[in-house]
RNA sequence: GUCGGCGUGGCGGAAUGGCAGACGCGCCAGCCUUAGGAGCUGGUGCCCGAAAGGGCGUGGAGGUUCAAAUCCUCUCGCCGACACCA
């Protein structure tokens, strides 16, 4: 190599611009709604604007870009879109905190300029005609159709339930906004609990098929099906009613899921908000619980959800009658009763229950055991026994195993009327109203003589006012007049939470500009459901479970036919730097415009997919990168230099070398199109590294430029293509090739032409490696024992021994057992 | 506490019952070069050995199997989610 042939250099900064430029004027990937190729939908989460964009977040966006462009080259019509979750605390935060006084919607616009500039800078493409921002009046107009839908449809009430409140800023608080008990913005304010009326979705009414359809989801993460089933939290159980002692008529309507210890109920307890509580208190104990109560009332939900505080409670001094055995039992009130959750009150039964048993031992209550364990010591408990057993102590049941006692106690209180099956639920309805400014204004009035009064859809959107301040200070906003009656009104002011925008959005990339309805529905149909969803695991629950309910209700008002709106989910993992989560504002961020300022954006989209597992957490390392970066000036060496572009013309695989290369070419189109389709692309970099080697290691043994490398360059070309777009255009065009590459076909798997004629068989001695032999592929097992056999290590290992058995895994391994 | 996940070379990781360590980083030796944070060649799990070769090896201990990083049981460590839901 004394004398050098130039050299084309790869230079990213000359050419990333150039074909970014282009893809933009061809539209590439503008989604047809009406072409005759099968669809294929790839979305990626719709990000918060928050102009913090580095390459740490772009990673998810650039799996889903790698999906997109082999989706269209398969022959697929891609849906591609893109968008941003605007509305909401964070960006009212952002633009408080950070955009020095700026209105919520100038800081979240600008962000949006940016974070779509760095997107582009990518080479990440989107259909960008299909944008929505869920803070802009023509989308969030189709999000308050959607509440009044759920309004006609029984879905939207309001009811009183406590809520955080920050006495300084006279407003309600998110959940997320509260730390350690104390307003955010004023942490020497702790925050009150008050009871107001709020509006909720109903998605409990939807709890069972939200559990139900998980089954139906089995390309979903495990995980995230693990947590949404126990977020929903459904149990099987039973109501009973226990009289009140001396109250005729009166009883404690109690819920349990363990019918089978009703006879080991030694007392009950009420939450210090259950209505019964004031009247079950006797005079001699009204005073001390009366304090218990208030003091309870008082705590802060954290307060009083921090764990491994001791139970504490009071007697009422009130007795209420068993109904199994018609046992007299005290009637305690306990905080660590939720009045939330069943009936606010329950049985307590020590012997089997951790928490009862924790508080009789508190309060020297007495504990019956009536489940004996299947083994073990009988007698007195150390612990609460929650396992199955064989009844005791319970009448007519006894010596029945626990699991069939359920039943048949159940039975008996149907029989009886003294209690029933039941389902509980640990899911809430969903409280969606929110006093703040940035969020989409909940589209009804309050009039005086009509009450709750819907805004006409044709009246829609309610339009946030300019002025930025709460809506309750804008009188301009809230006066209004009745829709029905024409009388003076007040709107609404509350504003609905974000997590609305995002339940829908998906749906709205089907039909983007349509401005009768929030989506159409046959476009929707054509495009639903989305065929592959990538984003963080954060979203695990709220977003992905309140979607999924979004989605059954559409179904079933009749405006989309799919009940289930994401088939395959994906958790990628984050890109720390430094130990920590990639961020601008962390001060550890790699720009976008600094990696394509320096080695590019190609090399960073490689790098990201090569870095590590897909779902994986992963710290990003300068070093890694620069490997990247030879790879990629090792593939465009290959491709470009003067030789192979000048190739000859030859026989297709006439030398063994070339068939070889064939090989090596067919094998990786059939790998890597796995790979791809299965998001493992730290793989796929893998095995496009291996065939760039190969076609070097090749060019070096003197492998001729033929039709055989012609074909080997223009397949790496196209398979490096969704990873490294812009090198892979430029590279097909310096080739003469015509056309884009984004448009070529994927190359086909051929697995005649990727079999390896020989294979290494390994040969096991009772499980013990003893020799490696070269093969036919395809031997039959007693062509392979006559070829182990044929092996002097392997004969020297069996020493004479005959062959009690062989294990023969055809083009693997031969296990000889003596 | 409960549930879920993860433990593999100096490092990121590959292999989901069949050759442990693909691919890359780093490192070592050499070549080329005026130069190298470029390129090329070879080597690189650990131990014994000059070598041939042998032994050991996927957090630890057992087990299933002809065969285990992979399946099962127990255990240790780390990470995540939920957290009195009766």
């Amino acid at each position: 190599m004394g004398s050098r042939p130039r050299r084309s250099v790869y230079v990213p900064q000359e050419i990333e611009p150039k074909w970014q430029k282009i893809w933009d004027e061809h539209g590439v990937m503008k989604a047809s709604d009406s072409s005759p190729k099968p669809k294929y939908y790839d979305l990626v989460m719709y990000p918060y604007p928050s102009g913090d964009l580095t390459v740490g977040h772009a990673r998810n966006y650039v799996m889903g870009d790698v999906l997109a462009r082999m989706k269209r080259m398969q022959g697929f019509e891609v849906l591609h879109p893109f968008g941003w979750d605007a509305f909401g605390l964070p960006a009212e935060n952002a633009a408080m905190k950070r955009g020095g006084g700026l209105h919520p919607r100038t800081w979240t616009r600008e962000n949006v300029a940016k974070g779509t500039r760095e997107l582009k800078m990518m080479g990440i493409l989107y259909d960008w005609d299909r944008e929505v921002t869920s803070c802009e009046p023509d989308y969030y107009r189709w999000t308050q159709w959607l509440f009044l839908l759920m309004l006609e449809r029984g879905l939207a009430y309001r009811a009183m339930a406590p809520v955080n409140w920050c006495p300084v800023d006279k407003t309600v608080l998110a959940n997320e906004q509260v730390i350690n008990g104390r307003c955010w913005r004023h942490p020497d304010v702790e925050v009150e609990k008050r009871d107001l009326e709020q509006w909720f979705l109903k998605i409990t009414d939807y709890a069972d098929r939200l559990l139900d359809d998980l089954a139906l989801l089995d390309k979903w993460p495990h995980k995230v099906r693990v947590m949404q089933t126990n977020w929903i939290g459904r149990s099987m159980g039973a109501e009973v009613d226990f009289p009140v002692a001396g109250m005729a008529g009166e009883s404690i309507r109690i819920y349990t899921t363990r019918p089978d210890t009703l006879f080991g109920a030694t007392f009950m307890v009420l939450a210090p908000e259950h209505p019964l509580v004031e009247r079950m208190t006797t005079d001699k104990h009204r005073a001390r619980v009366r304090e218990y109560v208030e003091k309870a009332r008082k705590e802060t939900e954290i307060e009083r959800m921090s764990m491994e505080r001791d139970k504490t409670g009071v007697a009422t001094g009130g007795f209420a009658i068993n109904p199994v055995n018609g046992e007299k039992i005290p009637v305690w009130v306990a905080d660590y009763v939720l009045v939330t959750y069943g009936t606010g009150a329950i049985m307590a039964v020590p012997a089997h229950d951790e928490r009862d048993f924790e508080f009789a031992r508190r309060y020297d209550l007495p504990i019956r055991q009536v489940i004996a364990p299947p083994t073990g010591p009988r007698g007195v408990l150390r612990e609460a026994y929650v396992g199955p057993g064989v009844m005791v102590n319970s009448g007519e049941f006894n010596r029945l195993g626990s699991a069939a006692a359920v039943e048949r106690i159940c039975d008996w209180l149907e029989a009886k009327g003294a209690g029933k099956r039941a389902v509980k639920y640990r899911l809430r309805d969903w409280l969606i109203s929110r006093q703040r400014y940035w969020g989409a204004p909940i589209p009804v009035v309050y009039c005086p003589t009509d009450g709750i009064v819907p805004v006409p859809k044709e009246q829609l959107p309610v339009e946030l006012p300019e002025e930025y301040k709460p809506l309750a200070e804008i009188p301009s906003f809230w006066r209004t007049t009745c829709p029905k009656c024409g009388g003076e009104a007040r709107r609404e002011t509350d504003t609905m939470d974000t997590f609305i925008d995002s339940s829908w959005y998906f749906l709205r990339y089907a039909s983007p500009h349509d401005d009768s309805e929030p989506f159409d529905s046959e476009l929707a149909n054509h495009w639903m459901p989305v065929d592959q969803y990538t984003g963080g695991v954060e979203h695990a629950i709220l977003h992905l479970l309140y979607s999924r309910f979004f989605t059954k209700v559409l179904y079933d008002a009749g405006l989309i036919s799919v009940i289930e709106p994401f088939m395959r989910l994906f958790n990628q993992g984050m890109v720390k730097r430094f130990g920590q989560v990639m961020s601008k504002s962390a001060g550890n961020g790699v720009s976008i415009d600094e990696l394509a300022g320096a080695q590019g954006a190609d090399a960073g989209r490689i790098y990201e997919m090569f870095i590590g597992p897909p779902e994986e957490d992963v710290e990003w390392s300068d070093a890694g990168l620069n490997g990247v970066v030879k790879f990629l000036q090792r593939a465009w060496r290959l491709v470009l230099e003067p030789e192979s572009i000048a190739a000859e013309s030859g026989e297709l695989g006439a030398t063994v070398d070339g068939q070889a290369l064939r090989r090596k070419v067919a094998q990786t189109v059939g790998k890597i199109t796995e790979h791809y389709d299965e998001l493992r692309f730290n793989t796929a970099v893998a095995f496009l590294m291996e065939l760039a080697n190969t076609m070097q290691d090749y060019l070096r043994g003197g492998g001729a430029r033929d039709r055989v490398w012609e074909e080997a360059v223009r397949t790496l070309v196209k398979l490096l293509n969704p990873l490294a777009p812009h090198a892979c255009e430029e590279m097909w065009e310096r080739m003469g090739e015509k056309g884009m590459l984004a448009d070529a076909p994927w190359p086909a798997f051929d697995a005649a032409l990727a079999a390896e004629p020989k294979v290494v068989l390994v040969v096991q001695v009772a499980g013990k490696l003893r020799d490696r032999l070269e093969v036919d592929a395809g031997l039959s097992q007693d062509e392979a024992v006559k070829a182990a056999l044929a092996s002097e290590k392997v004969r020297a290992a069996l020493n004479g021994r005959g062959l009690s058995k062989v294990v023969y895994v055809p083009d693997r391994v031969i296990n000889l057992v003596p």
